[in-house]
DNA sequence: GTACGTCTGTACGGCACCGCACGCAGTGCG
DNA sequence: CGCACTGCGTGCGGTGCCGTACAGACGTAC
């Protein structure tokens, strides 16, 4: 179960790491350093500037926004599909969101001068590491709404999937406990919610194990498609100012440039 | 009200571009475009690449999360602190988020393709679009935590300042039917909220006119300090696998380094 | 196998917010 | 001057989630 053999390849799993040219495969390898990554391991704790950005291979890592009094709102997930510590080449400044090891496993990482040394360079490797980044936001804009409007039990599902979409099995382990932290709820909600959801054969579970039996089922019962954000309550139809744009008001969704730089025009 | 004078240095009310250096600004100076941005105009629909990025000066843009059925979500607002369009240097995929100019005034905007060399170039005017997306994704994040935690009458004063800071005056151009669909509620919730805030003297309103009487209160009534998420739920108290980090379980909070690539051992 | 701790299920009152429906007041237009 | 429209205030029943408290089930350690 822990240490299994590994290869450099072995950091291919890591779908950024993947994606890298081979000639920035090449100049990354020799930095790339293989960690073992425990549950409840920080990475990157809030307001602070990781030594390194991670890698996960076959651990999964959550970002959690950090609030004043001390509970915490996950706004993310992470796992082989991507990068934790982007503030690294963000700009340097610290994110208020705390990377924490919610699956345990393995994943490479490397030093923050090395990033930095990418970044400078500009490269495509550059290039990969933002485009994941682009993702991420798109990912904590979908909990932003998911949170608006969804209930538990969507949320709650589509928490699995975001977990089952970054292991190789269908089991998740995680109890019912950090289920209801990760999503910001009470734990007999996550209770409630998992009951409905086991009576209806769509998963199995025990302390702390979480199979799921019919992923399809849980894909719908997320409320619409899957990564994409669906409706329980009744679309609030927009007012004027917002709605529109694809059929009146605006001719053509773009700025209307004014006339070049101007004399004092009445 | 309209087309006031302007010269190519007005642009830098925009903090982005006020922040490029000589060169950069020099450089980017004749590609800078200014713009007006009327109330409702969609600068990137979601789901496209824009044509341009777009620094507002006086104008304010929301960022809203599409759902599938027509409702929307605001998950950011970007005024004359940053640009919006950002998918152009973050990798070109697009984002699921409309931009919607909530506020009209002006702003300047920039070619794609100028993007685009300032990418490969990878100088320090990059750097600074990068930094810009960094406050982006805290503000995401914050708005995700927002909605997980915070009250109508906590998001509503919370979203008034995020206006306020963007304009130069107290009052903001907004009815309580915009102000609910951007905060994702319905308008009833935002006549409530206001009202109280209206009878304790924070600020006076009229259709669709909000003049911000008592900035500080209004500070104190997002529920803790300005842009830091408070709490208004007990906090949470974390499960053993995500609390601890600075105490407890792991000596510091940094990968453990496996020994080098390694053989089959057991 | 007994004991303890962890994980999970159940119950109950309260409140924030929802959907819906309606009334009233400024504002602008003919 | 009257009319229509937009923006704002209010009432009512329903419900999803909360905080709290407690009880059974499984697993592990001794």
């Amino acid at each position: 179960m822990n240490s299994p053999p590994r290869h450099p390849s072995a950091a291919r799993q890591n779908h950024v790491l993947a994606a890298l040219t081979k000639a920035d495969w090449d100049a990354w390898l020799p930095h790339l350093e293989p960690v073992e990554l425990a549950l409840g391991q920080v990475l990157c704790e809030s307001g602070s500037t990781p030594a390194h950005v991670v890698f996960p291979t076959t651990a999964i890592v959550s970002l959690l926004y950090m609030t004043q009094e001390g509970a915490s709102a996950e706004i993310a997930v992470v796992g082989n599909d991507g990068v934790v510590g982007i503030s690294l080449f963000m700009g340097g400044n610290a994110m208020p969101s705390r990377a924490v090891v919610q699956h345990p496993g393995q994943g490479y990482r490397l030093r923050a001068q090395v990033v930095k040394n990418e970044l400078d360079r500009g490269g495509p490797a550059l290039q990969m590491l933002l485009r994941y980044t682009q993702t991420l936001i798109a990912q904590v804009a979908q909990t932003a709404a998911c949170n608006r409007y969804h209930s538990i039990d969507q949320r709650m599902c589509r928490r699995l999937l975001m977990g089952l979409d970054r292991l190789p099995s269908d089991e998740l382990v995680m109890t019912q406990e950090l289920l209801a932290s990760l999503l910001g709820v009470r734990r007999e909600g996550v209770t409630a919610a998992a009951l409905k959801l086991q009576q209806d054969g769509v998963i199995r579970y025990s302390r702390g194990h979480i199979a799921v039996l019919d992923r399809q089922r849980l894909e719908q019962r997320t409320g619409g498609e899957r990564h994409r954000v669906a409706q329980k309550v009744q679309p609030r139809p927009l007012p004027r100012a917002l709605a529109l744009p694809l059929s009146i008001r605006m001719p053509i969704p773009i700025p209307v440039p004014m006339s070049a730089p101007i004399p004092m025009a009445a």
